[in-house]
DNA sequence: GTCTATATGGGGATAGAC
DNA sequence: GTCTATCCCCATATAGAC
């Protein structure tokens, strides 16, 4: 296998196993053995830990702007985009309600850890931020834009950290359902050419 | 010093460690540095780390319990109840922008380590969720004032999961007052003799 | 590029002196 | 009740053969 290929599989790898069991709590051994690598041989890809950690952050970033770059090229409107973008909490309700949200669980641990990435892991946020806050603008909100942003965000951490202490499916598309009623009484005149359904 | 002086030095030192930096990343060595007392000794009092989570999720649970009944007595409303709960945020908006809900990152850390003590940390969920609803109850509301108790919870959830994220004061108090505009719209009838300004 | 073997350090846990 | 000394395991990280 060439090394281009070992290095994705060990990010991939990484990237599942943070998520769900943490960075701290996973080990060396642990990716290597879902790779199926030696230990030895995983220090040729990776120096140290934080550089899997730097290249799990990188593609993350990278996958999430792909994902709302997408969106916004293919929604009808900037409230169907800030619709799909709700809606992730019930497409993932499952791994969700297991491990929590991907990025506020990292941006957690590495701020407990004072790990020098936990900056690096809020940005996650601030791609999401950033792109909510272009939709609400191009709803006629470029006044307090930023503040429903972080509103969208407030709640789908939210709804994701109760999820995850209650696991309760129903509780989530409640949540959903109200968020999308808030999203359309936030911008009434907003064209909605493609309605879609709370669940 | 006595025994269950020292014990409960050890759980002030171990609850508040937990918080800055995470049950995992606390070492014995560190708590015991904290108290004063040999790593050795530490092993009188506590035979696993395990033992110290369960007595300072004890604590917690005997801290929260106690706070919540006295609001309940002191309180002039079932609102002016839910408007002190709210307001925790602001009160501990340091402490949260540091190193987020002490309930909401500990459940995330147990639930990832799988941890056997992840339901008893709900719990302590469980004990403000329970008490909300009874507030929402006396407003009238006994028909959702579960799905009521649940959503202040996951306010406060988003709110400090995000003010963690950002290091955002103005968020936090821009969002507390958010919540009482919306629990004022809820129970438009309550009485409310001792209104509170948002900040 | 992949392996085995090994160095090094930290953390949980124990034994036993005082 | 407190201490020092120690054991054991696991994890990061390295060296060097193949």
């Amino acid at each position: 296998m060439s090394a281009s290929e070992t290095r994705q599989q060990i990010v991939d790898v990484a990237d599942r196993l943070f998520y769900e069991h943490g960075f701290e709590a996973t080990s060396f051994a642990d990716i290597a053995k879902d790779v199926g690598l030696s230990r030895g041989n995983f220090y040729y890809h990776f120096k140290t830990k934080d550089e899997i950690l730097d290249a799990v952050i990188a593609q993350r970033l990278a996958n999430t702007s792909g994902m709302l770059l997408a969106w916004e090229q293919d929604a009808a409107s900037p409230t169907e985009c800030i619709r799909n973008f709700v809606h992730i909490l019930i497409a993932n309700r499952t791994k969700i309600m297991a491990h929590g949200c991907p990025v506020g669980t990292l941006c957690n641990e590495l701020a407990k850890l004072d790990h020098t990435a936990k900056d690096r892991a809020a940005s996650l946020f601030t791609l999401f931020r950033d792109w909510l806050r272009r939709q609400f603008v191009k709803l006629g909100r470029e006044e307090d834009a930023d503040a429903l942003a972080l509103h969208v965000l407030m709640r789908s951490q939210g709804v994701a950290a109760l999820a995850a202490a209650f696991r309760d499916e129903e509780f989530i598309r409640r949540e959903v359902a109200d968020m999308e009623a808030w999203l359309h009484a936030q911008c009434p005149a907003a064209s909605n050419p493609n309605p879609r359904q709370p669940a």
